[in-house]
DNA sequence: AAATATATTTCGCGC
DNA sequence: GCGCGAAGTATATTT
């Protein structure tokens, strides 16, 4: 681990080269200016920033506020630096799309080399592919009677989450969310029963079911609007009693 | 400016605590295990990590890859610092949704604290904004005779981007997007023509225009099966000419 | 490489 | 606060 105090412009360049040699992640404290040019374009003014660059060639620039970058370029970028009048200047740079990433010091305060050992493998619970299993181990959640046939069936419109028959052995479309949901999942539901009904004899009725913890109105108008129906279900919920309580919320599925 | 290097853990502590009180930016490299639960949950075995804390409640932790954090809490957070068996403990709270952000210390490799000053204004272009302009300023990209009315006009099912009229007088929904466009935009345009559909005389034709650089084959198909259009305009694209050359490529709008 | 959908998306604007 | 949609979205998966 590598921290340089208020150190000469060259002497940063110095320290940044030798950093990404050995793989190291770097950080640049200092007043700069930062241009982008690629899929858009800006222009940030003088001030303080704390610049990271990964050895996977993600930058990021941060200032004070926000969670999100004030600029940054992906991973797969190169880094370059150098030293233009006197001033570091550091570059990335990458291709498809063309895209460039420019962070030019007035001042560096500090620089630091860390090298980063150990686990990147974070375990993440609570997704969607996790609602999806608990509906798969007891599907009375859904309606009962539902019978899963399949999960990510292929369709002209796409993967459709869980496929299967209800109670009277008609095809049900389930479309899952994490979330409260808007017009963009009734939609997206509404695609994927039309692209069904398509591919079974004329005259079959698709059904096509939406689960979420909750829907917006405009949603709920959209669903019924395609005789849709919303099951209010809460990833987070304890998955205990089941089976009897599924709360199901049916659109009212009258035409316009 | 302050920094430690292999403080003790409560070194760290004090020095956390001191730079919150003056509302600097915090960074703290070390080798740690992070816990997060909220909309999601998951957890992180041990490893060198890189924690940025803001002064506006933002917690960042980033690995040597991705531009992602690893974890994070967002702009509102609160954080709290404190010592538990000898190990420097972070934690990052907030509500509505109720979220924790728990960093668990091994070794506090190094700890700084980084006053920021200046500009956070960052001016981007090259976004849908400006395309709308440039299509306000030569209607006759989207196609010769369009007459713009209304940016942003409200219908039953959200704002259009461009309302207007065509050449013989007829309604024209107009949907901008800066980048190729998938079955979402299709959709959400189709809503917008279906909503002004209503609020207009039975029997008139609502027309509805995709401005985007390209399509994919099935956003272009669904735009075919609901009579809407498609017109190619590159918002990177030099703005000469123009006026003349609107290459419009109008889908084949018939029935099925 | 292109297409499609998810994400602890984040962010901003409007009601 | 909720609803809605854009974003230089990023990221993963599948074709």
């Amino acid at each position: 681990m590598t921290t340089l105090h208020r150190p000469t412009h060259r002497d940063a360049l110095e320290a940044l080269s030798a950093a990404f040699e050995r793989g190291e992640l770097v950080t640049v404290f200092g007043r700069c200016t930062v241009e982008y040019d690629g899929r858009a374009a800006s222009s940030l003014g003088p001030g303080d920033r704390l610049l990271i660059l990964k050895p996977d060639g993600t930058a990021l620039v941060h200032t004070d506020e926000q969670r999100t970058p004030v600029n940054w370029q992906p991973p797969g970028s190169e880094h370059h630096v150098a030293v233009r009048d006197g001033r570091l200047r550091v570059r990335s740079e990458r291709e498809h799309p063309t895209e460039t990433l420019d962070v030019r010091f007035e001042r560096v305060h500090q620089v630091s080399a860390l090298p980063v050992t150990g686990g990147r493998a974070v375990d993440i619970h609570g997704s969607e592919e996790d609602l999806r299993q608990r509906i798969l181990d007891q599907p009375a959640l859904v309606e009962s009677g539902f019978e899963p046939a399949a999960t990510e069936r292929g369709t002209a419109a796409g993967p459709v989450d869980v496929f299967g028959h209800d109670a009277e052995g008609r095809p049900v479309v389930v479309e899952l969310k994490r979330r409260r949901v808007g017009p963009d999942a009734a939609s997206q539901l509404g695609r994927y029963v039309e692209a069904v009904a398509r591919e079974v004899p004329d005259g079959t009725d698709v059904r096509g079911m939406l689960v979420a913890p909750s829907v917006t109105d405009r949603a709920r108008e959209l669903l019924a609007e395609n005789g849709l129906s919303f099951v209010s279900l809460d990833p987070s919920a304890a998955d205990a009693e089941g089976v009897a309580g599924a709360s199901s919320t049916a659109s009212d599925a009258e035409d316009a």
